[in-house]
DNA sequence: TTTCAACCTGGAGTGCGCTCCAGGTCAAGC
DNA sequence: GCTTGACCTGGAGCGCACTCCAGGTTGAAA
């Protein structure tokens, strides 16, 4: 339940801790809470961003995007439209880079293919 | 037929002019013809192995990588097996690459039908 | 013959996304 | 109380793959 520190928050989403910092500092992480000590916590809540953040960077969003994204999070639930047709955006250029990726990736078996058949 | 302008080439590639030039500079292309005046001639083989190394890099192999494929089909006949490995190799990250786009593809497609849900 | 777009070179600069470092603080276990 | 490992900050540095620039040359078309 809600309360994982620094190394556990990397681990859980595959993030580096300098990551993690780093995140926070342009402002893509925001009021991550602190104990008396200085050290951060990360609240499920938290965690959840890093999935989604995980999500976005594996499918190959600009780091700008997507705080972005959570600026328009932070603004409120007047943004939702907006976050949509985002998200959206991202998705078609994710399907074209599939596409790409595949068909590429086709060509590649083929040259290996070749490679095969010469003994 | 043989004879292409360095612009030809880098319309047929994909690749810009200053990408062309610098994977000559790199040495990923090598014994690139030339005019007497010094311009860059491109055959129909120089533009095969542009296309391979579109494949290559769209697929997400890193030019140290490629530069080494290339510098054992250089060393001639013998380094196909070689070469037949590093190609595997880099098939089976790609699938790999594959399996996780398409993972945080189906996420986001998550995330965007709780938007539409939400009206 | 003149023009001018395409080309040449060497080298510096850019953008992205981290990653590392020094020098210090915190807190759990012995 | 002491040790030790996890954590803190600000800021510098890095790796990759280009991309741009200045200053000069070339060659096809008008």
């Amino acid at each position: 339940m809600s309360g994982y520190s620094p190394s556990e928050a990397a681990t859980r989403s595959g993030f580096s801790l300098d990551t993690l910092r780093y995140y926070e500092k342009i402002g893509l992480l925001s009021d991550i809470g602190r104990t008396s000590g200085g050290r951060r916590v990360f609240t499920d809540d938290d965690l959840g961003w890093l999935v989604l953040f995980r999500c976005l960077r594996d499918t190959g969003m600009p780091i700008a995007e997507m705080c972005r994204y959570a600026e328009l999070a932070r603004e409120g639930e007047h943004t939702t439209g907006e976050r949509h047709a985002l998200l959206r955006r991202h998705a078609e250029r994710v399907e074209e880079q599939v596409r790409l990726l595949q068909r590429q990736y086709d060509h590649l078996r083929e040259k290996i293919r070749y490679y095969e058949q010469l003994g």
